[in-house]
DNA sequence: GGTAAAACCGAGCAGTTGCTCGGAAACGAT
DNA sequence: ATCGTTTCCGAGCAACTGCTCGGTTTTACC
């Protein structure tokens, strides 16, 4: 299935063209992640880039391909992050893995803050439908994979559906994370983790081995190690 | 702190005038729900309500005004529904009160599909930032009053912790069970249901009394009652 | 019917957006 | 230095957006 040509409209053949796409692929992140992808205009995503809006449509014959461009940007780091995480992961128990999901997911937002008005926004806006759902998919085929090393026994369909559910809930309480006090955040992150873990034990019981769980809440705001 | 002023640029005098604002309003609430806040022209609103664009800027000063009326509507509903629900409350247990949650929650985004956009966009687009926040200040404290009943022990903060919490992956799960194919619907809000069963038992575990707990997924669609 | 207020209308204005296009500047090869 | 290609530029266009305003129609009251 090759429905994937390049988003760019011209190839570079200079290493400052190069440089150039990078820079206006940073700037459009930057803009989508402050204030989204509609409120992002083309001209501010140049100027931001510190080019003109004339180069910018050198390359990208359109402003979707810029969030598909970036779309792509995305996938490869959700490999990267997935595949580091999958070698090692036969080793760990069940709460350092949802622990390790919920870090790596955690990285991956904090890096690529444009991803969350990238999946906001694909359900409403034709222009991020797909750099939308290639993004979401990866999130979830990820889940998915590791999921599937530790739990072979439950069926393909199922474990599809509880990573869906997993990345969602991720996505919102990451989300949640980034509106809230600093000093908060990583309460917040700890909370992601109980939730995930939660979910599992009930959606996905483990039939012998069980879910590290942690019986009780924090009365003080001790150091929570 | 007075600032709520009547975001209507006019009162209506005579009942067909009323109607027609409720009916711009039922419009506008169906151009958000399909194609987002940004996406929905005034000009389109108001031809989607049988009128005209004079007449729909004859109430409403500007676009952000249909926002909050719309938003004003969300809190008054959210307000109903929760106040059926804190009444009987004392008399179930853990497992039936979040899947009262749960069902009220389904039914307000089924009902009023521009919520989700509209509590969505409001990181981003400044005309919703104040509509939003309101409509996610209400739901949270919903879900925080029924919750306080049941665990006056908690300390207040951890609990609208918690309920934030709580919102946001009803908020999220039930966007997915909107756009999944109608037959998994149900599966997956009972998957949210799983999610917040699952963490409730995590976050704030009850002293002596379990909430009720679905130790294995279903193996056969048989009806899952 | 007369009349004043309320309600309604829609062409069109000012401002913004995505994007084009003709030409200038930088580069690589000779 | 010369020339063809690649890169860069930004004024400005066509389309669209939120919104106005002068005027018409409907209503309530006499």
């Amino acid at each position: 299935m090759p429905p994937e040509p390049s988003p760019l409209r011209r190839r570079p053949r200079q290493a400052r063209a190069q440089e150039r796409i990078e820079r206006i692929l940073d700037a459009a992140e930057a803009c989508f992640a402050e204030v989204g992808y509609d409120g992002a205009t083309t001209n501010l995503i140049a100027s931001s880039a510190e080019t003109s809006i004339g180069s910018l449509y050198e390359f990208f014959p359109n402003k979707e391909a810029l969030a598909r461009a970036l779309a792509d940007r995305y996938v490869e780091r959700i490999g990267g992050l997935y595949a580091q995480l999958v070698v090692d992961m036969p080793g760990v128990d069940g709460g350092q893995m949802v622990e390790r999901i919920v870090s790596a997911l955690d990285q991956f937002y904090r890096e690529h803050p444009a991803a969350v008005p990238l999946l906001n926004g694909r359900l409403t806006s034709p222009d991020l439908a797909h750099a939308g759902e290639i993004v979401q998919h990866a999130l979830e085929k990820g889940i998915e994979g590791i999921f599937a090393v530790r739990r072979p026994d439950i069926p393909a369909p199922r474990r599809h559906l509880i990573a869906s559910v997993v990345a969602e809930i991720a996505r919102a309480l990451l989300v949640l994370a980034d509106r809230v006090p600093l000093s908060l955040r990583r309460s917040v992150v700890k909370e992601l983790e109980r939730a995930v873990i939660g979910y599992l034990l009930q959606a996905a019981p483990e039939p012998d081995r069980q879910l590290h769980v942690h019986p009780t809440y924090p009365r003080a705001p001790s150091a929570g190690g």
